[in-house]
DNA sequence: CGTGTTGGTTACGTTGAATAACACTTATGA
DNA sequence: TCATAAGTGTTATTCAACGTAACCAACACG
């Protein structure tokens, strides 16, 4: 298996030359991957069974137990890989917009996020709708790491923002008692890097963004508001981002949404 | 419980007595469903086996199939009752204060709601996290229909409050197009009985209301917020609660919130 | 009482995860 | 060059759990 415990490529470190046997495993690895979703996406649901994986690789079922001790690792590595596809997706298009600009960021944030979520509901699923039967999602492990480095991303842009000054005051009231407590006395452990400390109550404003906004993906994905059509949904979607995006003083997008 | 399979008690017409099987049945039916709650909680999944029931009731898994057709029967049974079950405790604590007061029905739904799902976060994982696989959601079956019926709960407040004149001017910017023509122009699929229609605004502000209370306490349901100690959730949660109340015009709250 | 319905049993078939034992291929090193 | 080890696949097998079949006991009811 993985012999090659200390591959930690150090920070300047020259990245490892993969030897034509990794390669060779690491592509299939991607497939299996692959495979497993594409068995998702067909039955639009987060199960799957090895034997099919292997059907459609041409291989037999017990050769995937070369690539994963278990059905558990592999979900494990598709909910990991999701956190990262929806990061990275929600990164992509916030920095489609310059970085003075916190209010038009907010909005490409909220719409990667929706749209992510659309364009992918069964691994958004699996991302968001935990229960798998018999996966006992491992408390504290990657995929808990995965999910913060994607909240991270939703995150960036508010410190982005307060760094530059350009944060009106939120319209929140400010809880003057644990939350300010909270904030100012911590080390915070969703910063990304060295980015500035946020007032307290803007602070308070960012966890109800993020809530509000996963709240409506929520239900959206889940069809709890397939009663109202589309338009109605996409109109009210907006009205509520930037309702949120005002209450936490972010300023109005300079650049036009598409 | 309710365990009114399909006795359909007409209004007016007589409630049937039920014969003594069918009340050993009725019994029985809960006890199933009670083992299988419990072994939830007890692993933390969403997730059961039909043996471990029957072993907990004293009994060989296939006398279980007299009950239920299969495991999506049982599991569909599960997610109507949760949903009957957040829906009535939201409801209760809502009447615990007078109709003339919406704002404090309002922080008193959101607290039921995330009480509700604090205390019963496998059930609640059961509704708010998809179909467990193998299990295809039927569309349109009675699970939509109970979480339909859940959901009106937590909007019957604002018809309650607009009938009676009790609904400020949203802080919300009304959204002209679509969602005006979607508002003004149907047969509300959500109402419970004959309530005031909504101005369109209020709509808007009352389904971001909803999105955002669910976003919240799923979060929080899945470890999400873990990273905050509990006072400072409870004080962010409180903070988030008032001011999207505020927001869709809600009056504050008359009665001291417990 | 027979008789049908109901609720239970044991025995069985099937599926699919996971392991064991074995075979082929490829990299590596004396 | 060839022997050996690592890596990747196979078939055969075990095990757990869903679900069905066939049979049996108890009870309601004419």
């Amino acid at each position: 298996m993985a012999e090659e415990p200390s591959e930690e490529s150090a920070p300047g470190s020259t990245e490892r030359v993969l030897t034509r046997r990794e390669r060779a495993r690491a592509a299939t690895v991607g497939e299996i991957k692959q495979a497993a979703l594409s068995l998702m996406r067909e039955h639009g649901t987060t199960d799957f069974r090895f034997s099919d994986i292997a059907r459609i690789m041409g291989m037999t079922a017990p050769a995937l137990y070369r690539y994963f001790a278990d059905r558990d690792e592999l979900l494990t590595a598709l909910i990991v890989d999701a956190y990262d596809d929806l990061g990275a997706a929600v990164a992509d298009r916030r920095d489609q917009v310059p970085r003075d600009d916190p209010g038009g960021r907010f909005h490409l944030v909220a719409q990667a996020y929706r749209g992510w979520a659309r364009s992918e509901p069964t691994r958004f699923a699996l991302i968001l709708g935990m229960p798998v039967p018999g996966y006992s999602a491992p408390e504290e492990g990657p995929t808990t790491e995965a999910a913060r480095r994607a909240m991270a991303q939703l995150k960036s842009l508010f410190y982005d923002a307060a760094e530059q000054g350009l944060l009106d005051e939120p319209t929140f009231d400010l809880d003057a008692g644990p939350v300010s407590q909270f904030v100012d006395g911590r080390e915070d452990p969703m910063k990304l890097g060295d980015e500035a400390d946020l007032p307290a109550v803007t602070f308070q404003a960012m966890v109800h963004c993020w809530a509000s906004l996963h709240g409506f993906v929520s239900l959206e994905a889940y069809g709890h508001l397939d009663w109202m059509p589309e338009d109605v949904r996409d109109a009210l979607f907006i009205a509520s981002m930037r309702h949120i995006a005002d209450s936490a003083g972010l300023p109005a997008p300079k650049t036009t949404i598409s």
